[in-house]
DNA sequence: AGGTTTGGCGCAACCGATTGCGCTGGCCCC
DNA sequence: GGGGCCAGCGCAATCGGTTGCGCCAAACCT
């Protein structure tokens, strides 16, 4: 039981090929009462055009490659994802576009769009190499639309999708000066990883501005388990740090739980701060430096279906901003300081 | 600047396309020497071959389905699907199957498979109609490979995978029963929906056997705000309810906020118990049915897999279980009925 | 030395749909 | 009544790879 094709459709009506081809499409260049005819024997018999063949003549697949370089695990445990897949599904459906999605540690970020697989693609900057970058460029001036999440540790001409971290941080820093703290703690993401190297840049240079004490700085692998092994070890230098600032909610959320452990409480015994605002940061009251994920892949997914489609869209602009709950409050009345 | 293509090689090197083609794919009708030139000149310039046209001739995309019949908004906002989507995913990577993603609210099944634009396809059970489960079982017998994750309504012919959600129910009842509570309320899903009926229908049949007594049924539709909804008419209603259920975690979480927000608490003022066990289930200390969401998305990749490979794979058992915590702690020591 | 094997490659059909162009027949017009 | 116009449709090339089969030459056989 073969799948139908127009040549089928074409051989039971005793019409050519392009006919039905053009009846299907509406083109009025075929007569009424044969349009209808085609038509209706094409529902009856549940013909469906095949993609790969529409894709080969049309050269454009109608599909959108999105290409999270990190395990399946790993992309999949952190909220932060699932809200920068939401906003970039969330434009891509009402466009019209599915998403291939691609989740592994080490992913050829041009394949896709070399094999003609997606149009276009949207890839996370913040892992690109300068050979991978170049690659990019080359095939967007071949034709494919391309965007980035996050800024690439080299300067490209590519689409880049990011938000100011700044305001955020600085935000941040006030409301712990404010409070009362001094002397903080950073558990930044991966030391070798470019982003995690400018976040941390700019809470040092935020810290220095409000006169806060940069105390240590320690370096997780931006997951859970990575959290919670950094809060340990911070709590048992027993330093002076009264607030610890975290690379990103997910490691803040270990952090809690092994505070949790220890019997240390937020924000009595520590003030915790996290960065994105995920979505169970709310539920958990932990401060931390809202950022526009939604926003960011709704807008990357924009700027990709913008280019294919060869209308303008201006950039959005991006930026983050202090969200203050309870694991930062009250600390200039509840005092004390881990250790 | 055109994509190279096979007939470029071809040309360059003074041979036939199909020549090219052995070559590139190790034939060894063809010759070492030639092989190698081809091989050199396709690195060189950067061939890749066209994914259109090669699904053309092999009559497969290599591209499995998952389509998620909500709005990308309400998949992404549930960290159930996000660990669905992990298992998924983490079997189809090493598999070397890329993923084509749908989160629509009325999603066609069947087009990504009549069209060939997939080989396979995972979708939610819970959502088929009894006529796309029958085109779907059309296709199969056409050699499409189809995986359900959760029982549809109607009994079908697909492989559906799916998790005994009965033993975690019972000893949630079982716990309830122990910790002295005797009126509970159940917060399930939406009416119409049959996997919220049948969750519901195992909660009243658990609750009896225990001899617990259903209050009130109120039913939600499965977001963060539908929980907190419901759980502010439950309070409102003052009624004798010392445990509510949801029929997810999100619901749950939603109502711990309403709690929050009127100065309930729970377990103190009422327990709470969730259903999924999703990630900030655990942060939060909420009570609840574990669902081996991870799992079962993995099972159903492997069993599309399988079935596109023609390899055989013996289908898993799964099984719900409780995961007291926090929510519904120690209500015989401190005692209260919310009301 | 002549016939046969065989290694190495080209020809052409095919996958299924799209599209430029050309052909046909009916109608209108002068 | 014959030429021209146009609506309606078919032919065939094309997209880029894959593959069955056939062809040629070198090498082998007796």
């Amino acid at each position: 039981m073969r799948k139908v094709t127009l040549q089928d459709l074409a051989e039971q009506l005793g019409v050519a090929r392009s006919t039905v081809s053009r009846a299907l499409r509406d083109d009025l260049q075929i007569s009424a009462p044969t349009r209808a005819k085609v038509r209706r024997l094409a529902d009856e018999s549940g013909y469906h055009p095949n993609a790969a063949a529409r894709a080969l003549t049309h050269r454009s697949s109608g599909v959108i490659g999105l290409v999270l370089p990190r395990s399946a695990r790993f992309v999949f445990a952190n909220p932060y994802f699932s809200d920068l897949l939401d906003g970039v599904a969330s434009v891509a459906e009402p466009a019209g576009f599915p998403l291939l999605l691609s989740a592994s540690r080490r992913p050829d970020y041009a394949r896709w769009l070399q094999e003609a697989r997606v149009d276009g693609l949207i890839a996370l900057g913040s892992s690109l190499s300068n050979h991978e970058l170049e690659v990019l460029e080359r095939l967007v001036k071949q034709g494919s639309a391309v965007a980035l999440i996050g800024a690439p540790a080299h300067s490209t001409s590519l689409r880049v999708v990011t938000c100011d971290e700044h305001p955020g941080i600085d935000q941040a820093c006030e409301h712990l000066a404010r409070t009362g703290h001094t002397r903080v703690a950073l558990v930044a993401g991966p030391a070798r990883a470019p982003y995690a190297q400018a976040r941390a840049r700019a809470w040092r240079e935020a810290l220095a501005h409000h006169g806060l004490t940069l105390d240590k700085v320690v370096h997780g692998d931006d997951t859970f388990e990575g959290g919670a092994e950094a809060a340990r070890a911070l709590r048992d230098r027993g330093d002076q740090a009264s607030a610890w600032l975290f690379g990103n909610d997910l490691m803040a959320f270990g952090a809690l739980r092994a505070l949790d452990e220890a019997e240390f409480r937020a924000p009595e015994d520590v003030a915790i701060i996290g960065f994105d605002d995920v979505m169970p940061a709310a539920l958990l009251g932990l401060s931390t430096v809202h950022q526009p994920s939604h926003e960011l892949g709704a807008e990357a997914m924009t700027s990709v279906v913008a280019q294919l489609r060869g209308t303008v869209h201006t950039d959005g602009r991006y930026v983050t901003h202090f969200v203050p709950r309870r694991t930062s409050a009250a600390f200039l009345t509840s005092g004390g300081v881990g250790g």
